[in-house]
DNA sequence: ATTTAAATTGTTATAATATAACACTCTGTA
DNA sequence: TACAGAGTGTTATATTATAACAATTTAAAT
């Protein structure tokens, strides 16, 4: 794979360093120092990112975790678990539910290339809270 | 189930009578001549009707549709499918599918208590095109 | 090395989506 | 009949995202 632009670059070691999904303009502010300067320069680059599979976007929040998975090249087949109370955010790497879902047809007959599966619910530590 | 509200009925009637999910802004333009003029006063009835079901939010592009499901009270557990080349939109009613995801589990212990799934791809129309 | 096309960047302005805050009104019910 | 909860109306503003245009960098193919 081809390396990431300087943009690109700085951006996703953001995202990546947070262990929480981040929200376009609380990006734009933490890169103003290196540069980055307009939320246009910001969107750009999460939309590459994405792209490329790099990071996902949690489309319930609007905000853009960084690939959990390794090997994951594209953003085909994304499933996140949120806590609705701490807005903890995982991505899930389940074989059996990637294989059930790479694998379901509904009867419109549509031919499925992508999904994206959020749950939600009160993690471990919200639980007993 | 207790009646909706004026506002809640107007806009509920206009997204159940459109085929394909509106937005809601495109949903207060069609109600200004109804006496709904405010953004607020859209959102507020959206709210209201995805909290009691009667509308589904899809998540990936900001808009809303009635549920297909007559017999859906609470959105806690949807499927879309979703056409990326004329953007319909397909509520999928799958008990198989349902049921896997209701039943759930990951090793995070995680108690969900809803889920959001959508699907991307190319309807039977457009497939052929 | 030089050309060339594609990708990336920088910039200003603006569009689209959504909520805050406050006052008032309606509706069901105890 | 008064009271609480839900709903409404309104203005202002916050948040999320893209349009349009010009310049620059990069990678690959001559």
């Amino acid at each position: 794979m081809q390396n990431l632009s300087k943009n690109q670059q700085i951006i996703f070691d953001l995202i990546d360093k947070s262990n929480e999904p981040m929200k376009a303009y609380a990006i734009l502010f933490n890169v103003q120092k290196k540069g980055i300067k307009a939320p246009l320069q910001v969107y750009r680059a999460l939309d590459k990112l994405v792209e490329i599979g790099k990071i996902h976007k949690i489309e319930s929040r609007n905000a853009f975790i960084a690939c959990q998975n390794s090997s994951c090249q594209v953003s085909k087949a994304t499933a996140f678990s949120i806590c609705e109370s701490c807005e903890k955010v995982t991505e899930i790497n389940n074989s059996s539910l990637s294989k059930y879902l790479s694998n379901f047809k509904d009867r419109a007959g549509m031919k499925y290339s992508k999904y994206n599966l959020e749950f939600f619910g009160l993690c471990k530590k919200c639980i007993t809270k």
